[in-house]
RNA sequence: GGGCAGGUGGCGGAACGGGUAGACGCGCCAGAUUUAGGGUCUGGUGCCGCGAGGCGUGAGGGUUCGAGUCCCUCCCUGCCCA
């Protein structure tokens, strides 16, 4: 096809330098050929230069913050990037025009890995890199003409940003929801690092191969987990949130009730604590498992199983590191020779370490009970270990002996002394009340949500704000740095020294970072060497847009009462669970700490959808198939990129890409644009009525359209807004007015078509409104509202159904009843034939839809 | 293995409280435009059938005057978690 940009040759040559022009075209012209290069690049300047997308700018409106979740500036953006902005830019713009006061900011998430390993690999500073990707982001954002207030952009890179962070750390650490803990790592032998998930590859380092191990590790940590019950009990108010986000929050916090029960360990003063949701098997423990890497072993195990449990513990770790993400390995354990009392029976029972059980869920120790547990029962006949039944269904055969797989129902309770016969419901509260009187246990609640480990071992992060001297702090807990002393800043660095990607944290080898004076005595002192996870960043950056220039606080009270919480936020499904949690905590906090009102942070939260290459695979680098938003704007322009994208599907589904597409969408922007210029000289036409017949019909489809695309809108189904849209300009095209009531009539449904469109294709919407006469932008002109009047039909078509089956339809008076609807359709010619020679049963009569004859 | 989402023309998708299945677009076919291609315009386009008509929303069953929509059984795909 030929697509628009280049102006044909006819267009106006520049005149030549140094001759005035007066007024060279005038304003009722109109240009019949769709130019969006030239439109788009008016508009976007237009807009820039009258701040339009301020906040504040309508001082006493309602007001509304639209959010999308900020980037990380990558290279060159995409359309699959874009897909976040549009939505958020559709809805801004939409309730811009509905008269609210909209804060719609837009920032970097800059700090981070991916800018980090790209530094180690070409040796550039990473600094110097966001910075250029910054700027390109930012450049096509605007081409793409979405609507940010620039004003309030930021950037976690900046120190002046990221301050904010250390600012609460250091008020999150007085709080006691900062502390310094040991957690596993995956841990590089060779690069005598600590190193993700991602860089494990088949149990071996992706970068020097060595074959990785757990470690324990001293690092910060968030107390999130204080917080798990209110943030699950929150989740119950976010009634505008995905029910699908709610419910992996949930599984994700993992809220089980259940027992604490204490075995004490036999000739020692220890005791083993586990978590169970099966007090009513206690019973049929047989057997105690705790994880290979549990603390308890170092003083329990006899000294004659010491190395074999060591040797275990130390081949489960690297196994586990080894173990791929999605794989599930076989149960594997050793019997470390300790023993437990059973605290109901007095029996004793072997404990066993195994790697089933994990260290950091729960308490790192589960009572086994292989009758009634399937990963118990199993482990239970790989070892050989005893097997008794506690629990039988409560209704039909008791279970035949011996097993053949575990029985994990709840049934009534046998063998259990003075439980049995009791139901399992019954038995577990009787059972947890009994070890609390005994003082071995009780009920309990257990979270499988952890705390969140925080440090990094990277340079491109923020600072943690502690200082470790010798003299103040001999345990080596950390001294905060003082307020006044904030930001901690990053160092300048010799990049190619420093980022190797290999050895200790990169700002360890930096001595004038590292080297400090204590805060506290004066005397020497060595500064924290890691940074912070970026999830700190983006777990308050939507407050600070409220004030992002602010030097005392991260913003003002008076503000986030304005604006918060965020009334629509829009991100994709894969930050349900860790950006979603950290950012509702971090809201909490805040609260409590007086910084805001609201304990949440969102009260809409939209997931969209993701855009797959014309492959119909992700769109991105590797698989070759990426649309640059750059590229697509010069080719189609934005108006039809942005048309394409919500009309290619629903927010929530993925959708794959399509260049025959959007070429569809430039055909239909051509088509409204040559309706518009087709009617031009009807603009300026001064016509207040009657409408009749053709005229009344224009009108009619312009204002139930402008409802119905209204309606679609409100539910967020901008695919089929669009579609009404090229309904209307399908029905509008053809006509050719012949009156002055027609030509009025097509000049009011432009005009309504350019408001309607304006959310998607804002360019076009402005040159048309404006070329019909208008002076403001679309988005000081107030929503149109559709004439009531126009809305209500005169006839209404009805299905006729004989059998429930199809037979024809009539058209009738709209306020035709039953009875003249039957009349009608009896008469009709290709229904009577249906109904000749039958019974008549039974009609049905649905009001303004159809009718069904039952014969027999 | 568990959880969630989803299976509708050649394709993306419509059908908002059970009531004309396939809106709108892409693609394709035919015609028009003083006859290359492209563009534009007009018409057609679920399947079978010359036709009247029949069949059709992953499969099977059910409820109902009527089911893409509700209920039961099963199959498949995608995402998340283990």
């Amino acid at each position: 096809m030929r697509l628009p940009g280049r102006p044909p040759a006819r267009r106006k040559s520049t005149p030549p330098p140094g001759v005035l022009v007066l007024c060279p075209i005038p304003r009722s012209v109109m240009n019949e050929r769709y130019d969006p290069a030239a439109i788009e690049a008016k508009w976007q300047e237009r807009w820039e230069r009258e701040g339009i997308f301020r906040a504040g700018r309508r001082e006493g409106s309602p007001r509304k913050y639209i959010l999308e979740m900020f980037p990380y500036p990558s290279g060159d953006m995409h359309m699959g990037h874009v897909r976040n902005y549009l939505i958020g830019d559709v809805l801004t713009r939409l309730h811009i025009a509905r008269g609210y006061d909209v804060l719609h900011p837009m920032g970097w998430d800059a700090l981070g890995l991916p800018a980090e390993n790209a530094a180690i690999k070409d040796k550039r500073h990473p600094a110097e890199r966001t910075a250029e990707n910054i700027r390109r982001f930012k450049e096509e954002m605007k081409r793409l003409g979405l609507s940010y207030d620039w004003t309030r952009e930021i950037d976690t890179s900046d120190p002046q940003t990221y301050k904010w962070s250390q600012w609460f750390f250091l008020k999150f650490r007085e709080r006691g929801l900062v502390y310094r803990r040991k957690a596993h790592v995956n841990w590089c032998p060779g690069c005598k690092t600590a190193i993700a998930n991602e860089q494990v590859k088949d149990g071996l380092c992706e970068r020097s191969g060595d074959v990785v191990e757990r470690r324990l590790m001293p690092e910060w940590a968030i107390r999130i987990t204080k917080y798990s019950e209110r943030l699950l009990q929150g989740l119950d108010q976010l009634t505008e949130w995905p029910e699908e986000v709610r419910k992996k929050q949930r599984n994700w916090i993992g809220k089980s009730e259940g027992a604490t029960l204490f075995f004490q360990v036999k000739d020692r003063p220890e005791r083993i604590e586990v978590f169970t949701t099966r007090a009513d098997t206690v019973f049929g423990c047989t057997y105690v498992v705790v994880a290979p890497d549990h603390p308890i072993l170092e003083s329990i195990v006899p000294p004659e199983r010491r190395d074999a449990v060591e040797a275990f513990a130390l081949d489960q770790a690297r196994k586990a590191a080894r173990k791929r993400h999605d794989e599930e390995l076989p149960k594997e354990g050793i019997d470390t020779g300790a023993k437990v009392i059973h605290p109901f029976t007095g029996e004793i029972l072997p404990v066993w370490a195994a790697n089933f059980v994990v260290s950091d869920y729960g308490t790192g120790a589960v009572m086994c009970v292989p009758a009634h547990d399937e990963r118990d029962f199993e482990f239970a006949q790989v070892y050989g270990l005893p097997i008794r039944v506690v629990i039988q269904p409560a209704e039909g055969e008791p279970l035949a002996e011996p097993l053949s797989a575990a029985f994990t129902e709840d049934g009534v309770l046998t063998a259990s002394g003075p439980y049995t016969g009791m139901r399992s419901a019954e038995a577990r509260e009787a059972i947890a009340g009994a070890a609390k009187e005994g003082g071995f246990g009780g009920p309990s609640v257990s979270y499988r949500q952890r705390d969140w480990g925080i440090s990094r071992q990277r340079y491109w992060g923020t600072p943690i704000p502690i200082v470790y001297c010798e003299r103040c702090d001999p345990e080596g807990e950390g001294i905060s740095v003082p307020y006044e002393d904030l930001p901690v800043e990053l160092p300048p660095i010799d990049v190619a020294k420093v980022l190797t990607g290999t050895g200790e944290p990169p700002l360890a080898k930096v001595p004038e970072f590292v080297n400090t004076t204590c805060p506290r005595c004066g005397g020497p002192a060595r500064r924290e060497v890691e940074t912070m996870d970026t999830f700190v960043d983006s777990s308050w950056y939507f407050a600070r847009y409220l004030d992002p220039h602010n030097e005392e606080l991260p913003f003002r009270r008076e503000l986030a009462d304005q604006w918060l919480p965020v009334d629509i936020y829009i991100g994709g499904p894969e930050h349900s669970t860790m950006h979603l949690l950290y950012f509702r905590f971090w809201t909490m906090v805040m609260q409590e700490m007086g910084l805001c009102a609201e304990p949440e942070p969102v009260r809409r939260l939209i997931n969209q959808g993701i855009v797959n290459g014309p492959d119909g695979r992700k769109m991105s680098k590797r698989w070759g198939n990426v649309a640059g938003a750059r590229e697509i704007c010069e080719k189609y322009g934005a108006d039809a990129a942005r048309t394409f994208v919500m009309f290619a599907g629903p927010p929530e589904k993925d959708i794959d890409w399509s260049n025959e597409k959007v070429e569809g969408c430039v055909r239909f922007l051509q088509r409204i644009w040559k309706l518009a210029h087709q009617n031009h000289a009807s603009a300026a036409l001064k016509y207040e009525g009657p409408f009749e017949g053709r005229a009344l019909e224009i009108r009619r489809a312009a204002h139930r359209t402008l409802k119905r695309v209204g309606d679609d809108y409100d539910r967020l189904s901008m695919n089929t807004a669009v579609a009404r849209m090229m309904e209307l300009v399908n029905f509008l095209l053809p006509i050719e007015a012949e009156n002055d009531a027609e030509r009025a009539a097509l000049a009011e449904a432009v005009r309504l078509l350019a408001a309607m469109i304006a959310p998607v294709a804002p360019h076009i919407a402005e040159e048309i409104s404006e070329a019909y006469g208008a002076e403001r932008s679309l988005l000081d002109q107030g929503w149109p509202t559709p004439d009531p009047a126009l809305l209500v039909e005169e006839r209404r078509r009805y299905v006729i159904q004989v059998n429930g089956k199809l037979r024809g339809e009539v058209e009738v008076p709209a306020d035709a009843g039953e009875a003249e609807v039957r009349e009608v359709a009896e008469r009709d010619d290709k229904i009577r034939p249906h109904l000749e020679g039958k019974t008549i049963r039974k009609v049905v009569f649905v009001p303004n839809r159809l009718m069904n004859f039952v014969v027999s």
